[in-house]
DNA sequence: TGACTCACG
DNA sequence: ACGTACGTGAGTCAG
């Protein structure tokens, strides 16, 4: 039997844009309706395995059914932004999958609806029609089931009527649904009703009379005499709300059941889409084979697996002038062996294998050859070239760097992405051709189509090297990427290859020492309590405290009792229990993230090698991974502790700069405001300045307090201020906050007008520039969410100041790089943390670096004020920072 | 996997 | 009325 599934655009949309939390994908596109839309579509098709499907939208312009009464009732809410960017969307996906779409202007979805289903049921089909509207109650059948979805936490539910459920629950056939409506009204659908007349009353008539004609005749039988004079009184209401709330059968929708066949769903233009608003676990629903642009040019990708092969390659290669090679040096994705290279190089792409036969040694040297032989060599994760090529200026170029720099917030950027975006070629991922297995699985089981993959990323960097170009040239990123990004790429690898040496020995003891305090710390609590509990679970320490023991103090977050530091804080003079947690916590954290964390990263040299991540924040810092070293503590003396093993090789000290206040200094620059600056040129103590000024007290007289509080209006200026936020801080009413924020801008105006101007420029933009150009997108200051566009305006301010910032060291960090290079010099620059850089350096090479990192990093930018830095030295990091 | 907590700038 | 300071990464718990 045939199947006709009948779909509410707009109010299946609706309701999954309020069910599905918010999503966005890297454009900053809203696609949290679309998504949920299409889940609800894939699990009715499931269920209902229908052989028709449509799919009705009303119209922009107001439809004939409620215009009638809106000019009485003013209209509905206009709909959120958010959601109306994904209904043009959510059309072109349901276009791509072959899914016949219905509007018909003067008619809403209803009618459309109504009409098609009476049509699919007069045609001896099986009709289920999808609503989150029960005004298509009134259309329900024997045939003819009305879908409700309900989205509960998560998962969708739906309720199903047919005509006998309808009766069940509402007490009312189908028809009498209708009239019910008509009497009861329905604000949303601008139905007026009967006055007096709610939900109760008109169920209780329609009970007792069968029908809306039914009532009126023998409308004087009813007690209640409120409800029946109303009912005579406004029987032109009832009339009118009787033609509003029937949904019209008969539209003149102009399809034939032909049009609603499904088809599949699965098309290419689909698949593009998927892919661009990012539903990754949707694409799973493809075929593999259906990747347009995989198969197009792979007849030029060939293996190489032998000597012989690889070198009548390496000759045509070396013969002829190459300008550009696009490079990817594959590892396995599990064990990180190495399992060749591909190279992409006249029209031609090779992958060379290693195996028993072809050493890795072999290979490498050929790379070698190449590379040095050619003007340009264009790869991904440039770092892992740089093991087999030194680094040459203006040699190297890496997408994936450039991506970034095009679009910083996209996170983990692949060559796929790439793929994508810069050369609108459609890949399949890793996964997608191998599933579960290993890279180096899928090189002995599926020869061909690794060949394929392993090809295309080398190809893929060749091709895009200059689409990326073009786009940060007319960006004005170009001289960032070249100058700034490509070279410090280098510098990285020099110093992630260094790594920085550590005292096991040393490690194991403050390991052992914070073990022992955490022993009697637990059980000193467990006494307290009178009951044994995982402390480390925010859950169960929550119910202790608040429940068990009673403590004052109320919920804070969705899943319990806040345990936070500032709530533990507070109660902390009151119950001795709460030192204690606070002192299990501090000590457990040192121990597991740092004491024992960092062991694991420790080589056969005593070194730890951290990653420097080039392409993950938002603002241009780089981030440090496995392990972090830019996070070790210094705050409390306990914590800072841990320093002391840090220690530089024999022969060598530690030398450890950082910037003064780089990010005010920033600030005071950018937004040219003379008093700061002046300032700064003083070498004034800055945040008494400020208090002086802001307060109107002599310099003199400042008191402590004051210059606290002006520290932190400084530093909420720079973290994009709120009134709120300070006022959290200095622990004051936001009143109090916000007039100390209002005195700060009226001493420093220009500092108000700059902040301003960031984010006037990022709303018409759509991102911030810092000094050098490097741009930030800001999706959410177009949210109509107050909080999400608060947000992005406090990121509008923080973002140049902050990126700037990371822009100089970077700058920084390349000229001591080179300085300490091109003067022959043994020290190393071994860390960066921001704002702060860390030298091995070599002893009687010490005051050379000194210099060098005084020059090197105060003159490293043209800023207005000048930069300074602080510089230690020592046996340790504890005592040279 | 996400929420929470906490280490740093 | 809304409910926050900006930028990160890692360890732990619990579903």
């Amino acid at each position: 039997m045939e199947k006709l599934v009948l779909i509410d655009g707009h109010s299946i949309l609706n309701r999954a844009y309020y069910g599905v939390p918010t999503l966005t994908n890297q454009e900053g596109l809203h696609t949290n309706a679309i998504y949920g839309f299409l889940n609800i579509l894939f699990k009715i098709v499931d269920e209902e395995n229908p052989t028709h499907l449509v799919v009705a939208f009303d119209v922009k312009a107001p439809t004939f059914r409620h215009k009638m009464y809106a000019e009485y009732k003013g209209t509905r809410k206009p709909m959120d932004e958010e959601l109306r960017e994904q209904v043009p969307v959510i059309k072109e996906v349901l276009n791509a999958m072959n899914i016949k779409i219905v509007e018909l202007p003067g008619f809403e979805a209803d009618d459309i609806l109504g009409t098609l289903a009476k049509c699919g049921e007069c045609n001896n089909m099986s009709v289920s029609l999808v609503s989150g509207d029960r005004d298509l109650l009134q259309i329900a059948t024997d045939v003819i089931k009305i879908r409700i979805p309900k989205t509960k936490g998560g998962k969708t539910e739906i309720e199903d009527y047919y005509a006998k459920d309808v009766f069940e629950k509402y007490q009312v056939t189908p028809k009498g649904f209708i009239e019910l409506k008509a009497l009861m009204g329905d604000t949303a659908d601008n139905i007026p009703g009967v006055p007096k007349v709610g939900e109760k009353t008109a169920t209780e008539l329609m009970v007792t009379f069968g029908s809306l004609d039914g009532i009126y005749e023998h409308v004087e039988e009813i007690t209640k005499k409120a409800v029946k004079e109303s009912l005579i009184n406004n029987k032109n209401l009832a009339d009118l709300s009787l033609k509003l709330a029937t949904i019209n059968v008969n539209a003149p929708v102009d399809i034939t059941f032909e049009d609603a066949l499904i088809k599949d769903f699965f098309t290419d233009e689909a698949f593009v889409l998927f892919k661009k608003l990012e539903f990754k676990n949707l694409l799973s629903k493809f075929d593999k084979d259906t990747k347009i642009d995989y198969l197009k040019i792979t007849s030029s990708f060939s293996l190489i697996d032998d000597i012989n092969k690889l070198n009548d390659w390496k000759r045509g290669v070396l013969e002829s002038s190459l300008e550009s090679v696009g490079v990817s040096i594959i590892y396995d994705n599990v064990s990180n062996d190495f399992l060749g290279v591909s190279i992409a190089a006249l029209e031609k792409t090779v992958f060379i294998k290693k195996w028993l036969f072809l050493t890795e040694d072999m290979i490498v040297s050929c790379l070698k050859e190449v590379i040095e032989k050619c003007e340009r060599v264009v790869t991904h994760h440039i770092k892992n070239l740089y093991l087999y090529a030194e680094y040459s200026e203006g040699k190297f170029d890496d997408v994936i760097i450039g991506s970034y720099l095009l679009n910083p917030l996209k996170n983990d950027t692949t060559v796929i992405d790439v793929a994508n975006d810069m050369l609108g070629l459609l890949l399949p991922d890793r996964t997608q051709l191998f599933k579960k297995l290993s890279l180096e699985e899928a090189m002995e089981k599926h020869e061909d189509e690794f060949l394929n993959y392993v090809c295309y990323e080398a190809y893929v960097c060749l091709k895009s090297k200059d689409v990326i170009g073009d786009k940060l040239k007319s960006k004005g990123l170009i001289d960032l990427y070249e100058n700034v990004e490509m070279p410090l790429s280098y510098v990285l690898f020099d110093m992630e290859k260094c790594g920085i040496r550590v005292i096991k020995e040393k490690l194991k003891d403050y390991s052992l020492m914070l073990g022992n305090n955490i022993e009697k710390l637990e059980s000193e609590i467990y006494s307290f309590a009178g009951l044994q509990f995982n402390i480390n679970s925010p859950k169960q320490l929550g119910e202790v405290l608040f429940e068990t023991l009673g403590l004052p103090g109320g919920k804070k977050t969705k899943t319990g009792y806040s345990t936070a530091a500032d709530v533990l804080e507070k109660l902390k003079p009151d119950y001795p229990i709460v030192k204690n947690i606070l002192d299990y916590r501090a000590y457990s954290k040192l121990k597991s993230t740092y004491a024992d964390g960092l062991v694991q990263y420790i080589d056969e040299n005593d070194r730890i090698h951290s990653t420097f991540q080039q392409t993950v924040t938002a603002t241009g810092r780089l981030s440090s991974t496995e392990p972090n070293l830019q996070n070790i503590p210094i705050r409390m003396d306990l914590g800072r502790q841990i320093r002391k093993v840090f220690v530089p090789k024999d022969g060598y000290i530690f030398l450890d700069a950082d910037y003064s206040q780089i990010e005010l200094r920033v600030l005071a620059s950018m937004a040219e405001d003379e008093n700061l600056i002046k300032a700064y040129s003083e070498h004034a103590d800055i945040h008494r300045i400020t208090a002086s000024q802001v307060f109107h007290i002599p310099f003199d007289e400042v008191t402590d307090l004051q210059r606290r509080n002006a520290k932190a209006v400084n530093f909420g200026i720079v973290y994009g201020i709120s009134a709120f936020g300070l006022g959290e801080d200095l622990g004051i009413s936001p009143k109090e906050a916000k007039v100390y924020i209002e005195d700060y801008f009226k001493t420093y105006p220009k500092i108000k007008e700059f902040l301003d101007k960031q984010v006037m420029d990022a709303k018409q933009y759509g991102f911030t520039k810092t000094y050098y150009g490097r741009i930030r997108p800001i999706p959410e200051l177009n949210s109509s969410n107050f909080m999400q566009r608060s947000f992005g305006e406090r990121v509008a301010m923080n973002s140049p100041i902050q990126g700037t910032a990371a822009d100089i060291i970077k700058i920084a960090m390349v000229k001591v790089y080179n300085r300490l290079k091109s003067e022959n010099l043994k020290s190393k620059l071994i860390l960066q943390v921001h704002d702060e850089l860390l030298i091995e350096t070599a002893i009687e090479e010490k005051d050379i670096v000194e210099k060098i990192l005084s020059e090197e990093m105060t003159e490293a930018s043209d800023l207005r004020v000048k930069l300074e830095i602080d510089c230690h030295s020592g046996n340790d990091w504890y005592v040279a920072k």
